[in-house]
DNA sequence: CTTTGTGAAATCCTTCACAGCG
DNA sequence: CGCTGTGAAGGATTTCACAAAG
């Protein structure tokens, strides 16, 4: 569908103009600018144009670009057609949010498995779902056709967690546990470090008081 | 305490440089060496090097970098000194599972106040914290000397409240809520999107199958 | 012999600026 | 006139490769 290949930077991109053209489609707006869709994202307006120049869709000048024939592409783009089911690994405080969480329904993601070490959460439900054995990980990922994994487990567990959805056919894993993990080339692994960006802020915090960074 | 500017793509490793730190030291070890910090933090050892060399400390051809000393000075440059106070806005299922989360604490964070506009959740008490009414926002934050806030709300919600804050102080946000955010150049936001972050998978399990990416 | 530190090269990404279409 | 599409320029980041130090 992409005319040429989507460069890394514009693909973590995507998902904004996603939510900004669904904003659009709610206010009935038939055309957005790049413009636009640039202050809905923090994003420059020429990026934009430039991101949406690797699509096929095309806008038209004077007027914009049509946010159904849009949100159709990136949806495809992104590979977010029917449903993907979703496991999720490790139920504890930050587990059980996820699993309520309503931002995976509402882009075509379904949890579909929960899975935890503890005898004591094994059997129990949330959100509908009965947490399963971390021992049955094996049956329940293949059984399911799950591809796509939510780690959530503490960080001394999470390679071997890993290493096991590997090995049943997961190909992707959105890591939450603060660790590095080692996954053969065919597999994309996203982490989510709660820790490090509070880090991160408080560099730049305390650069704003004493001239350090680059950048921001 | 850098020797020179400190780019934003280094800062942005520097915390994993330091967990990978916090481990060695643990296991006893003096120094490390660029090829151990690599494998530790998913980066290759010639920009470990690179990174490293925007700050003061250096390491011994032969032998490595002195954990102590590189820990001590990742942490300086940081701002990781002493306790900082935090506040998080939104006691929802993630806000929850974040005041009790333990990174904070870890790393010299301390929640320090929990807002929410439900009256229902207001005057009850998690983690040790009594949640506050958001209408007291103001002077919550500008008492406690607040300058760092998580920002847990609906993403309708997430605007108002950021405006909120900075008005009394605030200048480094991690933002949960599914929205961008316009703050003053002087305030910096680092954003955690799950959303996003699953599509952006989503985008490289099916390119995977059929070859459309630039990267990974 | 191991490992750092770093210029130089290569790659990737963003911004500029403007021609051209509707 | 408004807005897209894009070459070209400019930055930023990563990788290479190797001299030098312990």
């Amino acid at each position: 569908m992409p005319k040429r290949p989507v460069p890394d930077a514009t693909v973590a991109r995507l998902p904004l103009y996603l939510r900004g053209l669904i904003t659009a489609a709610e206010a009935g707006r038939p055309t957005v600018s790049s413009d636009e869709l640039a202050t809905a994202s923090g994003v420059t307006s020429a990026n934009v144009r430039k991101d949406l120049s690797f699509l096929e869709t095309t806008g038209t000048r004077g007027i914009g670009y049509s946010v159904g024939s849009l949100t159709d592409e990136i949806s495809a783009v992104l590979g977010l057609a029917g449903e993907r089911p979703l496991v999720i690994v490790g139920i504890g405080n930050l587990g059980r949010a996820l699993v309520t969480y309503d931002g995976f329904s509402r882009r075509g993601f379904v949890v579909t498995a929960l899975l935890d070490v503890d005898p004591r959460k094994v059997g129990t439900t949330i959100g509908g779902l009965v947490i399963e054995d971390l021992a049955d990980l094996e049956t329940v990922v293949a059984d399911r056709d799950v591809t796509i994994a939510v780690l959530a487990t503490p960080a001394h567990a999470a390679q071997d967690v890993a290493d096991r959805l590997v090995g049943v056919g997961v190909t992707a894993v959105l890591n939450f546990a603060p660790t590095h993990l080692d996954v053969p080339s065919h597999v994309t692994v996203r982490k989510v470090d709660v820790s490090s960006e509070l880090q991160i802020l408080s560099f730049y915090e305390q650069a704003s008081k004493g001239r350090l960074a680059t950048g921001a």
